[in-house]
DNA sequence: GCTCAGCCCTACCTACCGGTAGGTAGGACT
DNA sequence: AGTCCTACCTACCGGTAGGTAGGGCTGAGC
């Protein structure tokens, strides 16, 4: 209980700290998001915690099941916060807008999860039991189905409804996956609130661009 | 010497076979790509070369050493075509759909070094000597300028240079670097030539439609 | 022939990996 | 008191990591 490395602000509502297995879940993301599966041992993560490796495996079974279930959990957040914001009552433009804007937030919310995302990825999500893309593919194509529509009405310019979305992916993701490197080329933290800021406005002007037709006024 | 990127039909002129030393870059550019630094072991590349560890320790002193010689050889590649794209005598529109599709040609011929480079990116270089960031920010340095004088010009539309470009980046490499994931939304292999060919259609069209002005026909 | 450098090998080292065995402290419930 | 159970510990397992020592083979130059 000596080395309290990275201590959050804790919650202060029923209880005065989190149970050893939420610590572990919360270390877990941090250094699998910095290091990666084969770059972290379950020894950086116990030691995060301040208990040893054979306590860490108490509480879960493996190495490959702790990672299966830091992922799952992050990934049904993200897709609570996506779904909630598919799910408001707007057409258009505006929806899009809304989309981008909670997608960004949650980013910028948890940095961390993006570049677990990301590491995944390109993997191919060998770490995980599950199949990222079958997970992610429903709403892939109910968006890819909606922008066909709004093409089709006229409120968007005519586009591949695929590639669009591929492109909004990675315009969005990159940003947070790749910060510590994107650092060097700005000049300023890429997590600060300025730096936030002035990337969401530019995401949001810049597919509104692309996507809204001249004439047609947002 | 060193600028023939990876050839599997070798010349029957000069030499039978490329130098072992050769061979061990190559493997190493395939294994550090498909597993990452510390997801790679020095026995799996030697054993893709057909010889054991110290014998490849032979030719690099350290795994260090050989991966940053392995990602020193394809940033100058990289750099050189890049560099030749830019230097063409054209302006506005035509010199960035010009850089765009070299890059993405860059891209889709050696897709490894995509995923080596996004990996770095994520990592924050820390298994580079060198930092990657201060090799790059000249050149996009230099980018940002052309965009914004063209932009004066009223050539394009008004956004912020930087931040488009780092759009930019992050719409042309996602799209190689996690392949092995987008194969499970696209339902094809993403490096297959249909498959690129529809890929960079939509670069260049959706970026002019981000950039050029309607009243201005490229 | 001989030497000698270059290349590759086997054998070995230490450090660390994920995971297991077995034991202990202490709270709760009977 | 006796019995569970949770949570943690130390000690250890087999396996593999990067790296080193040193010997053998080969081919070019003499």
């Amino acid at each position: 209980m000596s080395s309290h490395a990275i201590t959050e602000t804790v919650p202060v509502g029923a209880s005065a700290e989190r149970s050893t297995r939420d610590q572990i879940l919360d270390a877990s993301v941090v250094c699998f998001a910095y290091a990666g599966y084969s770059g972290t041992s379950l020894n950086d993560i116990a030691a995060e915690v301040g208990i040893r490796r054979p306590s860490l495996l108490h509480h879960f079974a493996s190495k490959e099941v702790l990672y299966g279930e830091v992922f799952e959990r992050l990934l049904g957040d993200w897709f609570a916060r996506l779904v909630g914001a598919i799910d408001v009552p707007a057409s258009g433009w505006k929806k899009v807008e809304g989309v981008l804007r909670a997608g960004f937030n949650f980013f910028a919310d948890n940095p961390n999860y993006v570049i677990l995302m990301r590491r995944e990825a390109i993997d191919g999500g060998v770490h995980l039991g599950i199949d990222l893309a079958a997970v992610l593919r429903p709403l892939f194509d109910e968006a890819a189905d909606y922008f066909r529509r709004e093409m089709d009405a006229g409120t968007f310019r005519q586009q591949n409804a695929e590639q669009l979305l591929l492109t909004g992916y990675g315009a969005l993701l990159s940003y947070f996956s790749d910060a510590p490197f994107l650092e060097g080329l700005l000049d300023e933290n890429p997590l600060s609130s300025g730096a936030l800021d002035r990337r969401s406005a530019h995401i949001i002007e810049f597919f509104q661009a692309a996507l809204v037709p001249p004439d047609e006024p947002a």
